[in-house]
DNA sequence: AACAAGGTCAACCGCGTTATC
DNA sequence: AGATAACGCGGTTGACCTTGT
């Protein structure tokens, strides 16, 4: 899925990261944070450009990462907001914590394109779609409120969940949307050799700690940053500065 | 079963913006 | 004030996966 590993005139590797790699930039960015990503994987003793392990970092080994399928909640969120801004997907991404805007854009133009496109056409036009997916077919032009709303009412939900830290649960359950999956499995069999989720476990010195995410994103209490910053980020200072002294998100 | 086409997604590249000297 | 470095964003690429024929 990736280009393969390899080395550039310059002696910097580029393409597929491997999972020693990770864990060198997961090991180093948990002791001393992330000040320069230009010095970074020097000190970390990678032979990666900065960018890369910025964008690895950002995109996939980054704690709280949420994966997997997309809500409808979260595609209407992301329909909105590029009607209204475009492609401004580090904005869009603000407003889904957990996905990236990277994420973001790929599930764009791999999903959700085609469906803004529908939406311009008649209902007549759409339902002679095969492919259509129609349950967002009525769904109209947005005004700004109706976005503010739908962002607001994710916020509520997030505001008004509740997170025990000291609480483990049960093993996620089977079959389950594996959408939380950033959180580290107590599992060990059905963990995936070289999974980001297996990565991100080894991101946090403590993972036992964390609270078990056994249920859908957008209904289970969201993961306060508090806890990120508590656990990945031990030796820095403010890293929860984002977040309100009650665990909410800062982000709206 | 084999092949082709389209989908998916991690990663790279180039450029604009911001910070620092 | 200008030059340079560093960062962050959006567009694009490329290899694997899935689906259709």
């Amino acid at each position: 899925m990736v280009r393969g590993p390899f080395v550039d005139a310059n002696g910097v590797k580029k393409g597929a990261w491997s999972e020693e790699e990770d864990q060198k930039l997961i090991s180093y960015i948990q002791t001393h944070g992330h000040p320069n990503w230009r010095q970074l994987p020097k000190l970390a003793g990678l032979a990666r450009c900065g960018k890369s392990c910025r964008l690895r970092w950002m995109n996939y080994l980054r704690p709280n990462l949420k994966r997997g399928n997309y809500t409808p909640q979260e595609e209407e969120i992301i329909l909105k907001l590029h009607e209204q801004h475009g492609n401004k997907w580090s904005l869009i991404a603000e407003k889904l914590p957990g996905r990236t805007d990277n994420h973001i854009k790929n599930h764009w133009h791999s999903q959700l394109k085609r469906r803004s496109r529908d939406r311009g056409k008649s209902d007549s036009e759409v339902k002679g779609n095969k492919s259509g997916r129609s349950n967002n077919n009525n769904m109209t032009k947005h005004s700004e409120s109706d976005i503010v709303k739908a962002v607001s009412e994710l916020n509520n939900i997030f505001e008004s969940s509740s997170l025990d830290c000291t609480e483990t649960t049960s093993s996620t359950q089977a079959g389950q949307d594996n959408s939380a999956s950033f959180l580290p499995s107590t599992d060990t069999e059905s963990s995936t050799k070289n999974s980001p989720e297996e990565y991100n476990s080894g991101a946090c010195q403590e993972v036992s700690k964390f609270p078990e995410f056994s249920g859908d994103f957008w209904t289970e209490p969201f993961i306060s940053e508090d806890i990120y910053s508590e656990y990945c980020y031990p030796n820095i200072e403010g890293a929860g500065d984002m977040f309100s002294s009650d665990g909410a998100l800062l982000f709206f």
